[in-house]
DNA sequence: ACCCAGGGTCATA
DNA sequence: TATGACCATGGG
């Protein structure tokens, strides 16, 4: 079953790489922020954009309104016209709702609608704000959740990002821990694939995984049957 | 010089 | 519904 192979993609991940200790921010307001400007985006350019707002004591929903050079200070994190205005946006409405925690004292239903209605906030922003600054236990689905997950075999490519969410939260334990540790995981995967000496090619979703795959009888396009070896390209 | 990164929106068919 | 253009910086 399913089941069974997110538990093993999971158990393989965790071995490999260790805890994630996600998500790295200091405050839950800037667990919101961090979202938003990662849109794809290097995190590394993030943490740039991110010093250079708390360097102006700007990490606050006021801050960030009150703050009149906001796309200069976010410029590391690209597209920063746009993104500070759907930070303007999303800040709007964190105050409107009387702040964070009081956003956050909603049902998770009501907030994911609510953020979904913020220009510039799709699911998986609002998914990753739901579970890492308001610590719901709702899965994150991204494009290496679908890339591996799909080649594991468990789900079709072309689900729609709630399809693959439903299949995953009803396959493993309603665990916040476990989802938390399970996205970031699948990000370091993405990191780790793309170093250039450990190449995922856009087509090898990591070696140990392809290993598994094969031991569970899946072809893997490329055919790769070791731990080590990438034979794509 | 090219490709990608912890996405999302909008216009078109 | 489903593609494609667009947003933009920094690193490999």
């Amino acid at each position: 079953m399913r089941t069974r192979v997110f538990r093993e993609v999971y158990d393989t991940l965790l071995e490999e790489y260790g805890p994630q200790h996600w998500w790295p921010a200091r405050t839950r307001f800037e667990v919101v922020v961090g979202a938003v400007l990662t849109q794809n985006t290097n995190w590394k350019n993030v943490e740039r954009a991110i010093a250079n707002l708390r360097k102006r004591g700007c990490l606050t929903p006021e801050g960030i309104l009150r703050c009149s050079d906001l796309p200069e200070l976010i410029r590391p994190s690209g597209y920063y016209n746009i993104k500070a205005e759907r930070l303007r946006s999303l800040c709007k409405v964190i105050i409107s709702y009387g702040g964070l925690r009081r956003l956050f004292s909603l049902s998770s239903e009501e907030i994911r609608k609510i953020l979904l209605s913020v220009k510039g906030v799709g699911e998986e922003t609002a998914d990753s704000i739901l579970l890492y600054a308001a610590g719901r236990p709702v899965f994150v689905v991204d494009a290496y959740t679908r890339r591996v997950f799909s080649r594991m075999g468990v789900i079709s490519p072309d689900l729609r990002y709630e399809e693959i969410q439903q299949v995953v939260m009803e396959s493993i334990p309603r665990d916040l821990k476990i989802y938390n540790e399970y996205h970031a995981l699948l990000v370091r995967l993405g990191k780790e694939a793309c170093k250039k000496k450990n190449p995922m090619c856009n087509k090898c979703p990591i070696n140990t995984l392809c290993s598994y795959a094969a031991e569970m009888g899946e072809k893997v396009s490329g055919g790769h049957t070791n731990i080590r070896g990438c034979r794509h390209q």
